[in-house]
DNA sequence: TATACAACCTCCAGTAACGGGAGAGTCAAG
DNA sequence: CTTGACTCTCCCGTTACTGGAGGTTGTATA
């Protein structure tokens, strides 16, 4: 019978984390006193706490040492929690190393502009996403204009509310010099008519979607496609689907036309990016 | 000025995290209402929110991303802070990847043995220990009576008593038939003096000390060597410095003799090793 | 105008695995 | 009998939030 001082010395592990594993029922003592509460361990226990530190070291949670000490549990089952755990290590090194690269790309750009960049992409997950849209192919982006005032119109004489921020959608996977194929959508709630011009449906969400903000006028927004577009290669992404503008904070000339050039525009760049 | 409920929905942050966010002082609403403590955001505020979100990405905890985010940062000190987060990153994997290598060895001893191993190694620190030895060489182990007898018979007559379980110092680097350089040590507290025979001195600190328990009689011991040895080479580890075998636990024969066959003795062995 | 209901607020509890410390009781030696 | 080392329980703090209770506020509809 040792106290648990003792025992703590012996083991070199702490009196705290002892009656941790007490409370937990990792490693009861063999008897504890009913009047003063003492612990009482035996030399015999220090196999199994050294199974726990064992188990802890391989990255289990105590939780699951408990089951994984229970004695009905047979090879087998020991075989699946440690190939899980396998699993789940490897998967960790992977997010670390790909952490590693991100922290590189920043420090690349440190040293090439001197100062941090003004974008900063992350990934998000996207929910899905009902949109009313018009399609169609203009000479360059800023002139998408005529699109948009199809859609409006048609979703104002449909007394159609927006229920989030418009965007498009540029369907070109490769950079083009005139002839956009771009989509206008509108993101919409609860049914509403198609035409032929105007379709009606739900975007499916998307997992791994590259996102950055742009902070200023659409004439400068080619920075912010710059910046996205080096993250995604030097992270080893590649695009997978078409790229989205979001516009959420813009102006308007007083012709109802968007005010091109407004320092305060907000627009996010999104491309939906899986591992190349 | 937006709402939260609007803010989270535009930036994809929950609204608990954006309230998180203003409490650590990382994001305040650029106006929170006086009566009813409403938050209002402004379009703006995205770029900084996107990265807080890319500081997030590469590991940053919220305080450090909340010193990353003072506009007084020079570039040379956010260099230093990637620099030293690319450091912590790689110490990360790496420990990982040795991690992985232990759940292998598991693995691979289940597949063999068809269930788990009596033994566990861990690592552990050792702190520096101050003892009174007497070396020498004995044919085999079991032979080492004769050391003991002179350490306890000198220490009964200083009147020191031991302050932890005594312990054998393996010598030899090599597996031996015969002659053994073995130290008998005894840990002692305050001042003893040295004889010729007997040494008073201070083991140094070991940082990683492969430790596995044995519960059963000497005469099984060799099993724990065993088990040890072929967990140290397993992880990449090598020798460097003599073994400990700690008699935690033993029970003596009428003559005053330690009983070799008492399946209640716990012996721990330990190495100190060093990545090979 | 009344009312429903969505949105917002603050505060509290819980997460994993303990470490630190308070305040009180216990044990062994001198 | 006293000192000092040891032990007990209980509570707080750690990280980055999530979930929920209980109570306001804002807006849309009947």
């Amino acid at each position: 019978m040792i106290r648990i001082g003792d025992f703590s010395k012996l083991s070199r592990v702490s009196i705290k984390a002892l009656r941790f594993y007490d409370e937990m029922g990792l490693l009861k003592p063999v008897s504890v006193d009913r009047f003063t509460g003492y612990r009482y361990y035996e030399f015999d226990q220090l196999p199994r706490l050294h199974r726990i530190l064992a188990l802890k070291d391989l990255g289990f949670s105590l939780e699951e040492i408990g089951r994984l000490l229970e004695s009905a549990l047979s090879a087998e089952q020991m075989r699946g929690m440690l190939k899980l755990r396998q699993a789940e290590i490897r998967q960790t090194v992977q997010e670390e190393a790909e952490r590693l690269e991100r922290v590189d790309l920043w420090l690349r750009q440190i040293e090439q502009e001197d100062s941090m960049s003004k974008y900063d992409v992350v990934i998000k997950k996207v929910e899905p996403i009902k949109i009313a849209s018009v399609r169609g192919v203009v000479p360059t982006p800023p002139q998408q204009g005529s699109l948009w005032s199809e859609l409006e119109g048609y979703l104002a004489r449909q007394r159609v509310r927006p229920v989030a921020p418009c965007f498009s959608l540029y369907h070109d996977d490769e950079y083009k010099e005139k002839d956009w194929d771009i989509e206008a959508c509108e993101p919409i709630a609860g049914d509403v008519k198609a035409s032929e011009r105007v379709k009606v449906y739900t975007l499916p969400a998307v997992e791994t979607m590259a996102c950055t903000i742009h902070h200023g006028p659409f004439t400068t927004l080619s920075e912010a496609y710059n910046a996205i577009a080096k993250w995604i290669e030097a992270n080893g992404y590649r695009t997978c689907g078409p790229g989205r503008e979001i516009y959420l904070h813009v102006t308007e000339q007083g012709n109802g036309m968007v005010n091109q050039t407004d320092p305060e525009t907000v627009t996010e760049i999104q491309f939906p990016v899986a591992k190349a």
